[in-house]
Formats: C-alpha cells, sequence, structure tokens
DNA sequence: GTCATATTGACAAGATGTTGTCAATATGAA
DNA sequence: TTCATATTGACAACATCTTGTCAATATGAC
C-alpha cells in the first residue's frame, strides 16, 4: 500500500484535524454521561438538551425557533418535543402570532425534572472540571465557539449561494 | 413558573457545562461539513472516519479493536465496515491469531479514495483555523483531551463496579 | 487438558439525527 | 388586495449509534 502523506496542513489546520477528531470522542462520552445521570429521571441526553433550552430561555417559543438555537433540525427537535408532550413534561400553548407554530412551554412536572437534572449535573460537572485550569477551559470554550460560528457562518453562505 | 437558579457550579464547573452544550453544536456542524466534503467520493462522516482508523493504524486490526481507538462500539463500526467492505473500499484479511475476528483492510480503492478526502480536507482545515491562534488550538486540544481521558476513566471505574 | 471467563462478530430493537416532501400559514413586494 | 416566497409542522425514508442478546472462539487459572 502507498505510503500515506499528510496533505499540506498548516501548523494550525493540523491542530485543527486533531480537535475535530477528540470532539467526535467527546460527544460520544457526553452522551453517554448524560443518559445515565438522568436516566432514573424519564431522562435521556437529547430529552434533556431539548428541555433545557426550552427551561432556559426567556420566552415560550415555537419548535422551529428552538431548534435554530440549538443546531439542530426542525424534525429532530419535534420528535423528541412531542414525546416530552406526550409524556407531560411540555405543554403547547397558543401563538399570537402564529396559528399553527404552536408555543412550547414546560409542565410543572417538566420544570421540576429540569431542575433535578440540574441538581445532579452541577457536582458532575464542578467534578469532572476539577483541577482543570479556568482559563485553559475558558480558552478551549472561546476556540469552539469560534469554529461553531464560522461553520454555521460558510454553511449559510453555501446555502444562500444554492438558491441563487 | 418558578424560577431556576444556577445549581452551586464552581467557575469551573460552569465553564465546563457551557463548553459541553457547544461542543453537542460543534459535532454537528463537524458531520455536516464532512458529508459535504466527502459526498461525491461515495463516502459520509462516519464512513471517512471509520476509512481513516483504518488507514492511520499502524498494522491491521479487527473490528473490535477499530472500534475501541475510535470511542464507539463494535456494533456501530461493524456496520460501516461491513458497508464498505460491500462497496469496495475494504477488504478481510485472516487473522493468524484469531478464527472470526479477521483483519480489516483498505483495498486499492479505499486508500485512494481516502487519499483524496485527505487532500481535500487539508485546505478545508487550514482555512477553518485561518487567524486562529495555534497557541490557543493546542490548549483546546488539550482540555477536551483531558476530558475524554476522565470520562473514560469514570465509565471503566463504573462498569468495572457493576461486575463485582 | 479443562473449564470458567472474556472477546468477537452477528442480529435485532430502539434512540437520535438528517434529508426530502407536502400542505397550511405568514410575510412582503407590487 | 394579490401573489410569489418563506416558514412551519407533519410525515416518511434513511444514516448513525446504542443496548441487549447469542453463539463461536480465545484466554487464563487450575
Amino acid at each position: 500500500m502507498k505510503h500515506l502523506v499528510d496533505p499540506d496542513h498548516t501548523p494550525e489546520g493540523a491542530v485543527l484535524t486533531g480537535l475535530i477528531l477528540e470532539v467526535f470522542k467527546l460527544n460520544g462520552r457526553l452522551l453517554g454521561a448524560g443518559d445515565q445521570l438522568v436516566a432514573s429521571l424519564g431522562l435521556t441526553s437529547a430529552r434533556w438538551q431539548v428541555l433545557g433550552a426550552i427551561a432556559l430561555s426567556g420566552a415560550p417559543q415555537p419548535v422551529a425557533n428552538i431548534a435554530r438555537n440549538m443546531g439542530l433540525t426542525r424534525q429532530a427537535v419535534q420528535r423528541v418535543v412531542n414525546e416530552l408532550e406526550a409524556e407531560g413534561f411540555l405543554k403547547f400553548a397558543p401563538n399570537p402570532h402564529h396559528q399553527r407554530a404552536k408555543l412550547v412551554v414546560l409542565s410543572k412536572s417538566g420544570a421540576k425534572t429540569f431542575q433535578a437534572a440540574a441538581i445532579r449535573q452541577a457536582p458532575w460537572a464542578n467534578q469532572l472540571a476539577r483541577r482543570i485550569s479556568a482559563r485553559d477551559m475558558r480558552t478551549a470554550l472561546r476556540i469552539v465557539r469560534e469554529i461553531v460560528t464560522r461553520l454555521e457562518n460558510t454553511a449559510r453562505d453555501t446555502n444562500t449561494q444554492e438558491v441563487q
């Protein structure tokens, strides 16, 4: 087999490539840990995240809005929202501005469950972050956020270009 | 609705929590970008990653080994490997040490395709990383790697505990 | 060598996400 | 107002990954 040569990465490009592979791993581990953390509350990582997006948004929003804020598709969020509504964690409220796009709000049970999840998450996160430099962690957050923003922008440009 | 109080995060725990949410977003964006990048090669992000794990591992390995290195389950990798084999990107070679666990190796077509993907990835990554501090990116990589390691260790401890 | 244990691939079910499509509904320009 | 366009939820198909289970195969203690 022909030897595979590293193809012309800049130093930054090479580090970014390594970071990407590690982010894939981290994503999987986080989902697993989250599932464990909230399983006994009747939640999963996906449900928890949707519940959180609703709980922490200032005002009630329709599904499409929630999806945009989370970086997921409407359909993915809609499926989870429908499940959560069927199980009493969420309710739909009429939207004065849009007949179809009903507003999603937490039920009492949903709010209580999310609060319970948050109470479990805090010591878990604190322990996981122990003795990691807060400064370095902020740097990591800033870098990841910057990459997300860049990817969102190029995706937007690509879509705009296709429409024209 | 009762006001939701931030539940006792240390500063590090709070930043880590923010980082986690951003990693979820980044994961999704990266998969999308990867799919676009290699679609015309007959690849997807998942296939590409499996192909890469095989291409970049020193010696041929069985599926379970590849899965461990990638942080995925055997079954997930097996499914993709079987597809890639059916389409001629991979071949199975006999394993002198294990009758069932055949070794997975790139076919000529698979090697060529992975090389083509790498050639597309480099300028994409270089562009995405442009004007981001290499030092900060290395910090981000180090932090993400540390968190992955910690999660792997606690997962291992949990499993060991269950068996006992 | 034997036997308990672990590993491996195969198979199935289910959770999570994407893409594509459709009709209903908003929106905004003419 | 009218009409082209965009947004939204619904539905379906499919990709990806997990968990659980099983039989075949290794492995290691005795």
